[in-house]
DNA sequence: CGGCAGCTTGACTACGGTCAATGACCGTGG
DNA sequence: CCACGGTCATTGACCGTAGTCAAGCTGCCG
């Protein structure tokens, strides 16, 4: 199968990723052993499922959710390019939460037994990746913040000011807005919120004059407002690394 | 100062935890530089602050929690003997969040400066990080699940069957109940409730006969059920490694 | 043009929050 | 030894945010 090198990498030169020294490029691309395409709705892994591979979101968006027996929903997080996948399921053997496409995804894929190979020979690698954990350690706490402290309007706004951070960061959308690739349901199904109250939620902040939203399209026209809202400071992120 | 030499540390050999080998056992003597006390309601951490330690709780018990600018406090966990303490420090130079002492705790200190070393040296110990923070990932995923969908009597059913699970694999506990060091004020905040709110669900899982609870003792009487509740399967913990 | 997915709005309900008072237990000092 | 004050748990009355049910609406794709 042809696939992308990472030499040309498209998402390495964003500014929001740290640059590869060449010894990291080599052993990347040694370490990536092939693409996978999801379709829109596909599932990339499952919970409770093992999977022989890790992957690194190359392209297109996703969630991350937990499905409880009565069929209740949590979306964890949402997933962007340069997001490393299966972390879990390469250390701890199994899934413990679904990963779903939201729009068509491209992944590049890893070995999951080459995880320790990576551990013993690159500890440069292996740093970043346990860096990763703690960042994404640290964003869950934030969630539990936000779904346990804020009431619904705090909550929409702090989840669209992250979501439009993280997209502004990728270098997506022209300057007044970004494409959003996700479905107010599923806003809703990441803030413990129902549908419909998420829905006038976003009426509100529309009515506030704070943003726009229609048609994935998302337009901030007070980013100040939406920030003091989301109890955020109104800040870039950090440049990760990406794996 | 005197301290207890990690070839006599009171915890390891407890089954809950994976044994060292004796590679990682003399690496661990020379990894640890001391111990701290801490009183109760002291602080550990505090949000924001830059340690030049790293911890591992030998003894008592505390919470995590993210203090927002008005006031309002989330519990994100509670830690445990056992627990490793600091990684947000060690990795992104600045802790996110506070840990504060629920009871007096003694803490193992490891200098920051020397977790690079433990990734260049010690593969094996690097694992074992980042397997805690991707099961620690985890547990903040299930918690995020909990505040998000499920109802006051499921959370506070969740919440105390993972603590009573906890203590009980710690080998705390005569059997029939545990010493439940945390107040229902800590309990309410890392479950997004009011004081009040908890206090009347803990008192109709009482009048079920579920569980007693008085004066920082914990007696459940019908587990299957309080787990049934809590959405939980009712099998104990993995072994875990201990740093 | 029909069907469907996703968004919007209205009417009613209920879970959990707030305010406030009382009670139980414990350590301290007179 | 008992009175006092503090912390934490408990209970009552009332209120408000968000959930539920249900009906339309919009835009898109076949």
């Amino acid at each position: 199968m042809q696939f992308t090198d990472c030499a040309a990498c498209p998402l390495r030169p964003r500014p929001m990723f740290l640059p590869f020294t060449p010894e990291e490029l080599a052993f990347m691309r040694g370490f990536k052993t092939g693409e996978r395409l999801v379709p829109r709705g596909g599932i990339v892994l499952a919970q409770g499922e093992t999977s022989p591979h890790l992957y690194t979101a190359l392209d297109g968006f996703g969630t991350r959710s937990i499905l409880l027996e009565d069929g209740r929903r949590q979306v964890i997080n949402f997933v962007f390019p340069g997001d490393f996948i299966g972390l879990q399921a390469g250390l701890m053997g199994e899934m413990r939460h679904t990963i779903q496409a939201s729009t068509p995804m491209r992944l590049c894929t890893f070995r999951r037994e080459e995880l320790w190979t990576l551990f013993r020979d690159r500890p440069d690698r292996a740093y970043d990746l346990t860096w990763i954990a703690a960042v994404e350690e640290h964003f869950l706490g934030e969630t539990i913040t936000t779904l346990g402290q804020r009431d619904a309007t705090e909550k929409v706004a702090w989840a669209l000011a992250r979501i439009w951070q993280r997209l502004v960061a990728l270098g997506l959308g022209d300057g007044s807005a970004v494409p959003l690739p996700f479905r107010q349901h599923e806003l809703a199904d990441a803030l413990g919120l129902s549908p419909v109250h998420t829905n006038r939620t976003v009426t509100v902040l529309r009515g506030l004059g704070i943003l726009r939203w229609t048609r994935g399209r998302l337009e901030i026209l007070a980013p100040a407002r939406l920030f003091a809202l989301a109890g955020l400071p109104q800040a870039h992120e950090e440049r990760r690394p990406l794996m």
